[in-house]
DNA sequence: CTGTTAGCGCCTTCAC
DNA sequence: GTGAAGGCGCTAACAG
């Protein structure tokens, strides 16, 4: 080492200082800062990656790195990871199995030293498979092994929670707006409507279920199919924010005043749902929080500790969006 | 090698063949293939960068992770990186010159290959400075030499696309949101605004200028204020889409028409403005190409190949919030 | 064509 | 308390 030359000291010296892993002399130690800070040497992270075995890096798999969805969370883990000395390599798997999977390969393959998987479409039994290779936290499922942790919100609870506030107004004709197929947290929202239906002693009527995709266009597509086949309904309950927007432009594009004739309600609260006209009233899902407990969690089990699964609950958050029916 | 070993040949040829450095006879090479896929093994990327002084990531500082400006921007530097082999580590500067330094620092010390700076508060003569360390390519600035290159839209002429359209539609007394103080792309808009006002022959009047801070409350504020202060006026240029979607509301509120009673125009075209009610009149930014663009233009850089800095032209998405004056 | 050798920068024994 | 030696996994140069 260069350093170690300058302050006339033998490396395993700089080593111990820049580690504390032993006693050093003050004289030789204060030699030895003075030469780092005069060449501001920093080590090699490679180096110590190879030999330490730990890269201090860790892998996060969104599914699309430019929803808000993803990146309120993006946003907690970013805080999370703040001081720890641990950076993020960040990968897309695009909501799909085997890209997903090829993905946690790759961030495997550069040796990350656990992963964050935020939703998508791999199941649990892959997912404890590669938390055979390295610690893996993941949102949106329940795992609970020594390596794999998840974070699970009730998205039924949550769905009613939106329901019940719909029929508190007097709705009774409430259209749903799905996510898209096989995607679980659109199943179980999907549930909560039924279920609250039936709760309430409403007919659920199949033809208020309408398809869409949890995109803005998903959701203009829904209504007008509704629109089109002629159902009656006084409020529109939307998978997700994303649709309920879409689901929006349809009704602004009728003529439809949201909420005087119909009551719009979404699922999420992104950022921007506070901004919409009329701002949208939501479920509320802790995405920054997620963010930051999954991170802490993960670090966790990165250092063998144990680590709990605990987050802030859906909420309900009322804007502007709905009413009571006339 | 544990791969070598078992092939019988030596880690060399093991290299060989994963690199195809030199000609390998068939038979080993099979066996060696072999070996690999039994073991499924990949090579250490830690010692590969240590040996050849490539880490293969790239550091990627943005300034904030959860704007879909910079998100959108992301999305084009992953799809550029798709099939490159690099990976990379994205920060966040939030808008802080002295944390944007403190970023860079720490993407230079995990030795990156090269690093793509999205916006920022920092002078062109740090960015060259660091340059002389790694390859730089950077968004919103004007720069061209061997190891850092600037990728700039002409902002005041963006602005002034803005302002014809709205001119050509009868408006006169057109009220501007700024960006935040000190904010490059933020004082170029406003040059374009004044410069348009000049070149149609309207007098400039300061009091239709308001601050804003490139978020939605910013330009909900700043509105309100103007309103308070009992200026007239039938158009609202706001120095970028978010900003515009605080104005929006603020509109709303107050029960204001929009396009109807008032015009409104944005900047950036961010993904989810086709989606406001109604669909914003903005000016088109190219994020997305210039993400990977400005990805293509490092990858270059890095391999000691030059770089040209084209990019797409900023232009006028005439949507539903703007409409002649009556 | 292929094995041997050396070294990338660091940390960790192991001696002194 | 501190220096010397060895090795993490890989590749490039050097022999053959």
């Amino acid at each position: 080492m260069e350093v170690a030359r300058l302050a006339g000291v033998s490396p395993s010296t700089v080593s111990r200082i820049l580690n504390g892993t032993a006693k050093v002399s003050d004289d030789k130690r204060l030699a030895v800062l003075a030469a780092i800070a005069s060449t501001n040497f920093a080590p090699n992270p490679m180096a110590q990656g190879l030999k330490k075995g730990r890269s201090m890096t860790i892998g996060i798999v969104v599914q699309d790195i430019s929803s808000p969805f993803f990146d309120e969370t993006l946003r907690g883990v970013d805080d999370g990871l703040a001081g720890t000395g641990f950076a993020s390599v960040i990968v897309s798997g695009h909501w799909n199995e085997e890209e997903e999977t090829d993905r946690i390969r790759l961030l495997l393959a550069r040796k990350v030293d656990g992963i964050i998987l935020l939703s998508g479409r791999l199941s649990d039994a892959a997912v404890l498979r590669f938390s055979t290779q390295r610690p893996i936290v993941s949102t949106g499922r329940d795992l609970h092994t020594r390596n794999a942790l998840g974070f699970k919100l009730d998205n039924e609870h949550g769905a009613m929670l939106a329901m019940r506030h719909l029929i508190e107004l007097g709705h009774r004709r409430i259209a749903f707006v799905t996510g898209p197929r096989h995607n679980n947290d659109a199943d179980e929202r999907l549930a909560g409507y039924k279920r609250a239906l039936h709760e309430a002693d409403i007919a659920l009527d199949p033809k208020l279920i309408v398809e869409g995709d949890f995109h803005e266009a998903g959701g203009l597509l829904a209504i007008s199919h509704l629109f089109e086949s002629q159902q009656q309904f006084t409020a529109i309950f939307a998978a997700n924010d994303l649709s309920a927007y879409g689901v929006r432009l349809c009704l602004y594009r009728k003529g439809i005043r949201v909420p005087d004739d119909i009551s719009l309600i979404g699922f999420d609260d992104l950022p921007g749902s506070s901004y919409t006209t009329p701002p949208l009233t939501t479920i509320r899902q802790p995405l920054y929080d997620m963010g930051r407990i999954a991170t802490h969690a993960l670090l966790r089990l990165i250092n063998g500790e144990t680590a709990d699964s605990a987050i802030p609950p859906l909420e309900l958050v009322v804007r502007e969006t709905t009413r009571r029916v006339r």
